[in-house]
DNA sequence: AGCACGCCGACT
DNA sequence: GTCGGCGTGCTC
């Protein structure tokens, strides 16, 4: 009896399908399969072989192994199972999200050996105006060893020229496998980082690998030196023959931030990031692969890369909401990470300066270790943050007068300052400017949503709605509006002010437009007086030494959002923002503006202490009952009408239906439509993880056997970052 | 996801 | 007469 092999395609199915092995193949999990699939030739992923073939069905025979050994070897494979299990992603996408496009396709897993050239002729016979063909020509025949494409291209020759050169027969090919420019030695610190005695107190308690798995939490604030304890942590632990994982949020993968760690690893940090080529990324991906002994530098996917000799995971800014991937295979990178290191049996280090609510939490429960670092590197000091209430305060483009003062202040004092326009968390709730009211559920505890379409106010937890009104029901006045709104005019409003003063708009639009973030921040760089202007993107990243003020916009927006995690969010970001303030010689100063000077959060911001906040906050997720002391999950529809999908959600209703499981809605998503698809959302809230996936696989199971519209489409969201 | 099959409208 | 639109169904 010949034995079957059951195969996961890289098709958006949940579903394996069986092949017969024939006589002579070994197959094992993980590996490369070439098969019949309909009346085509597909690549597959060998999931399990021995298994009994289903009834009735003519089972086909496999054609070939692409390769002898697992492309995703034992530890990477269980890993895409546990994740694809967790996700409830069929297991077919999530297998193959780990392997480099030319991987997926069948390709064989080899480099293309590179392209070298070397002079043959003279060139005489070149007509005169060639002048391109017949420098390259020179150039080429200088170099004995000839040169590869790539050096050829960098030198600033095309591929043209280098054809039209090959065509004359002047030039010749040859290939050789491609060598990598070794870092000398001397280019390498064999030392390691000089730590302060706080940063040596803080890597004392990180575990070290070989100890099996761990998980420490590292609260560094702002300026505490968290990279250089990586460094340093790395350097001491990490043997030569082994590999190490550091995760970053994309925006931090900079060549600074590379150059810091080849300095002490030289040749063996690799980076991994969405801005690689094929070639590059199938480079690294067999590096990895064949165990070679790097320290890889990468965003969210490098989680996934199929290591071999994995012996410490670094996230740094763990908080960052970008490792939660947001469509397709919805898994959070800081998530798997921690899973793998468990899997592996070590160490995981996850760092920010504002933690997560989540790993906070398990630091709480003593899953992980919390290792803190609250000592500012240098003699920085901290900034003095300030609130500045706006109610019944006359506002121009968002701004009070005594934030316009304090602005102009700073810029009459020769120094820079940043308003930040917080978007994020920027919800639709109508609120009085006057008296601070905003509209609430009777039933829940939440706000009411504003709706512009259908002028309604709506609640997320449950199906109240309600006609939105022009005044405060309140106090009755008129200046009741969604908050957020009038923001937009901030630049305007700060060009008019201060006419004299550049104004530096920093957003999605101008960074675009411009090229690149740092032509922006040129302006900046010179430490010349001006006002920076922008969101988010302000926040992250980058130092601003002139900056002395900084100015929150509007803060509320981010404090009574629909969604719970936008009060965290918030709180990161206002630290984050505040860090930018005071990095040279005069400390900094910030001006939050709000409605709510009041709020106990807000108040607690005054100190600057993060982890009095995320107390707070934890405290709001219990009472509210959100995660992390639950277990959420969404089930989202798209389709062409807000109908289509709300009726799928309301048939899927009744399954939800089980002991300890909140369900809230359907509803439409916040952001209804979005590229003329109609989008909305039944949001799972469970106090039991296991309980709660196992309900979402008996839905996709019973979804996957109805017939849908072409146009409808479902998916479900684990964990998700965006609740709205 | 691909890809084929199928059934209706406007073209040389 | 047929070319092609995209709805529907299937892939071991």
């Amino acid at each position: 009896m010949s034995s079957i092999a059951r195969i996961a395609l890289n098709r958006p199915l949940r579903r394996l399908f069986d092949y017969r092995i024939p006589e002579g193949l070994d197959l094992v999990p993980g590996q490369r399969v070439q098969i019949p699939f309909g009346r085509q030739q597909a690549t597959g992923i060998v999931v399990e072989t021995g298994v009994n073939p289903p009834a009735g069905i003519t089972i086909k025979p496999v054609t070939s192994a692409i390769e002898p050994w697992p492309a995703l070897p034992d530890e990477t494979f269980q890993l895409l199972n546990w994740a694809s299990n967790y996700y409830q992603h069929p297991l077919g996408e999530c297998l193959f999200t780990a392997l480099p496009a030319s991987l997926r396709k069948g390709r064989a897993a080899e480099e293309k050996p590179e392209q070298w050239w070397t002079a043959v002729g003279t060139g005489e016979e070149l007509p005169n105006n060639a002048h391109k063909q017949r420098a390259l020509l020179a150039w080429l025949t200088d170099r004995e060893n000839g040169a590869s494409d790539r050096d050829i291209t960098q030198a600033g020759y095309t591929r043209a020229q280098l054809r039209a050169l090959h065509d004359k027969k002047l030039i010749e090919p040859h290939s050789r496998a491609i060598s990598y420019s070794a870092t000398t030695d001397a280019d390498i610190d064999s030392r390691v980082p000089a730590l302060s005695a706080a940063q040596v107190e803080a890597a004392r308690e990180l575990a070290p690998p070989g100890d099996g798995f761990s998980a420490s939490l590292l609260y560094g604030i702002t300026g505490s030196g968290k990279t250089e304890l990586y460094l340093h942590y790395l350097k001491t632990n990490l043997e030569a023959d082994q590999q190490a994982l550091v995760l970053v949020p994309e925006i931090n993968l900079t060549p600074q931030t590379v150059a810091r760690f080849r300095h002490y690893f030289g040749d063996r940090i690799v980076v991994w990031h969405s801005a690689l080529n094929d070639g590059e990324r199938l480079s690294t991906w067999l590096k990895i692969r064949h165990g070679e002994p790097v320290v890889l530098i990468g965003t969210r996917s490098a989680v996934l890369l199929p290591f071999t000799g994995l012996k410490t995971i670094i996230v740094d800014e763990e908080h960052d909401s970008s490792y939660k991937q947001g469509e397709g295979f919805r898994y959070s990178g800081r998530d798997v990470a921690v899973y793998r290191a468990h899997l592996n049996g070590c160490p995981v280090i996850l760092g920010s300066a504002t933690p997560s609510l989540e790993s906070y939490y398990n630091a709480k429960q003593q899953k992980y270790r919390l290792v803190r670092l609250e000592e500012r590197a240098g003699n920085a000091q901290p900034p003095e943050i300030c609130l500045l209430d706006i109610r019944s305060r006359p506002l121009e483009g968002g701004f009070s007068k005594p934030a316009l003062e304090a602005i102009r202040k700073t810029l009459e004092n020769g120094q820079q300052a940043l308003v930040f326009v917080n978007r994020r968390g920027f919800a639709p709730v109508m609120m009085c400017f006057d008296c601070g009211h905003m509209v609430e559920c009777p039933r829940c505890d939440t706000r009411l949503t504003y709706h512009r379409r259908d002028r309604a106010m709506r609640c997320h937890h449950c199906d109240y709605q309600t006609a939105a009104t022009d005044h405060c029901p309140e106090c009755h006045s008129e200046a009741f509006k969604p908050v957020g709104e009038g923001t937009e005019r901030s630049e305007d409003i700060l060009a008019t002010t201060f006419p004299e003063t550049p104004i530096v708009r920093v957003d999605r639009d101008s960074t675009q437009r411009k090229g690149s973030i740092q032509g922006i921040l040129n302006t900046v760089n010179t430490g010349k007086p001006c006002v920076l202007v922008g969101t988010q993107m302000l926040a992250k990243g980058h130092d601003f030494p002139g900056v002395t003020l900084v100015v929150v916009v509007n803060a509320d927006g981010g404090l009574f959002s629909v969604d719970f995690r936008a009060p965290e969010q918030l709180i990161q970001t206002l630290l984050q923002v505040s860090g930018r303030a005071g990095r040279g010689r005069v400390p900094g100063k910030v001006l939050v503006q709000t409605c709510h000077s009041d709020h106990p959060l807000l108040r607690t911001l005054c100190n600057g202490r993060y982890l009095d906040m995320a107390d707070q906050l934890l405290a709001e997720r219990e009472a509210g009952q959100f995660p992390p002391f639950r277990a959420m999950a969404i089930f989202r529809a798209e389709a062409d009408s807000m109908e289509q999908g709300l009726t799928l959600l309301d048939s899927i209703k009744p399954l939800t239906q089980a002991r300890g499981i909140d369900v809230w809605g359907p509803l439409p998503a916040l952001i209804a439509r979005r590229a003329n698809r109609h989008r909305s959302q039944l949001v799972l809230n469970a106090d039991n993880r296991k309980r709660l996936n196992f309900l979402l696989k008996g839905i996709c199971e019973q979804l996957d056997q109805r017939k849908l519209p072409g146009n409808l489409k479902w998916m479900i969201d684990v964990d998700p970052q965006e609740t709205g």
